[in-house]
DNA sequence: AGAAGGACCAGTGGTCCGTA
DNA sequence: AGAAGGACCAGTGGTCCGTA
């Protein structure tokens, strides 16, 4: 029902030949999830702007983007760009309800976790990679990963913002029904994407203090989300409610209005 | 029977309140060795000599090491300190039989080994530490477990020395039986502690083919040995000589004279 | 104002090489 | 010569803050 083929309005699809020549023999993908998008526009000149020498003050490049403007089947265009010079940020994301389509210049939340199953998929090539030449490897999405999705034509996955809603993406795997049902009450209360982030805490604390307390070991339990690091914030919320709390009994600790320190 | 009360002559032994006040309630210990020296001198002030500002040239301090000489019960001083001035190195490895107490200016392989025990006693304290104060918790033994082993006075350990002999510690705990022969035969033979070293790679390998070559896996699985790095230099050898043979069956792959790349 | 992400930084894994 | 370990360095985890 909420994985109707949502089509991914111009997600900057991956193309279908998208890594590196000495890599392509390891790859062996990582199964697709629904919101894969076979046959998109194909992207290939993202090396660019990798070393710069670290300049700590402005940057206004200003090389104009000499990809091609190749944008399909798609006018409602959701992503970057829409329709010249230099590569954009991506849109910002919006408060979506489960299945729904972001209009306009926006991103929705079913895009956020795709991102999320993207960069398992980059994961598992990086890992067929190693294992395959006798190297260390990952058990974690690392700076490694982020640079191969980089290379690989994925230029709207970066570290930061991953990082920034990896929590939002934990309670949409540990409890689905309990993230949906946010989602349509923070839409419907119109509140932005920052006041929805924030919000993603406190359930995924709920669960943790049913659980033990023990997040590292929650987020290690799930095939997906064993994959990233646990967010300083979230350790702490959970080691806060867990010294306020949790004394006395190990279930049904009432997570109340105790001032969380954040 | 290799298990006799050493007594570790005067390996430079942990004080008996060798921790930094405010996390010494956090200590739950974790569980002695058979090596364990109770009760050896008292050492605090190891802090010094940490954060020179980094000079690339020489740094012949010369600041006269103002410790107290005591030196307890044993005349056949193995250890640093002997008589005067600066700390002086640890003392060099000699192939010693198991059991066997090196005598005179040198340390023997089952002080190496215990030195590895102490590395993981280290670890669990870090561990317990963290998990108190709901901050991330290593699984390995990282740069933060030698810093907290330095301070709490086992100064004598230090990450270049532990990661060098990380192999032949694993070869002692994956088959005690072929790493006690390997001892006798290079102390018969005369050879250095480099040449064992080396040597101790070869029987890891053979012990790779037999499980599929998953050295990582084979360390992971040993209790003791896991929360070790897999050295470089065996990932390599092992990978090498999966290529080389290993193609055709998986069990009882002959380690031979093959070229290994080292 | 709210948000995306380049760029920075402290501390890591890894080990070289000046030292004894 | 053989060996111990201080010190270095490239690349990491983490996230701030100049940007749009």
């Amino acid at each position: 029902t909420t994985t109707n083929a949502l089509d991914a309005l111009s997600q900057e699809g991956l193309s279908e030949e998208p890594v590196m020549q000495q890599e392509k023999e390891a790859m062996v993908s990582g199964g697709g999830s629904t919101w894969d998008v076979t046959g998109v526009g194909v992207r290939k000149q993202q090396q660019r702007r990798r070393r710069r020498p670290r300049m700590k003050t402005n940057r206004h490049g200003h090389q104009s983007d000499d990809r091609e403007e190749e944008e399909e089947e798609n006018e409602d265009n959701n992503n970057s760009g829409g329709g010249s010079c230099e590569r954009q940020r991506e849109h910002p994301f919006i408060v979506t309800e489960p299945g729904e389509v972001a209009r306009g210049k926006k991103n929705g939340l079913d895009y956020l976790f795709h991102l999320y199953e993207q960069c398992r998929e980059f994961l598992i090539q990086v890992q067929n990679i190693a294992k395959d030449r006798g190297e260390k490897c990952p058990t974690k999405v690392t700076n490694q990963v982020f640079r191969y999705a980089k290379k690989a034509g994925a230029s709207y996955i970066n570290k930061p913002k991953m990082r920034h809603y990896v929590h939002c993406y934990a309670l949409h795997c540990l409890d689905e029904q309990v993230s949906n049902e946010l989602r349509r009450a923070f839409k419907e209360r119109g509140e932005n994407v920052g006041a929805w982030r924030q919000a993603c805490y406190k359930p995924l604390v709920a669960i943790a203090a049913r659980q033990g307390w023990d997040i590292d070991a929650i987020f290690n339990a799930h095939p997906r989300l064993s994959i990233w690091y646990v967010p300083t914030k979230l350790r702490q919320l959970c080691h806060a409610e867990r010294n306020s709390h949790g004394a006395a009994a190990s279930t049904s600790v009432s997570i109340g209005n105790t001032h969380l320190p954040f």
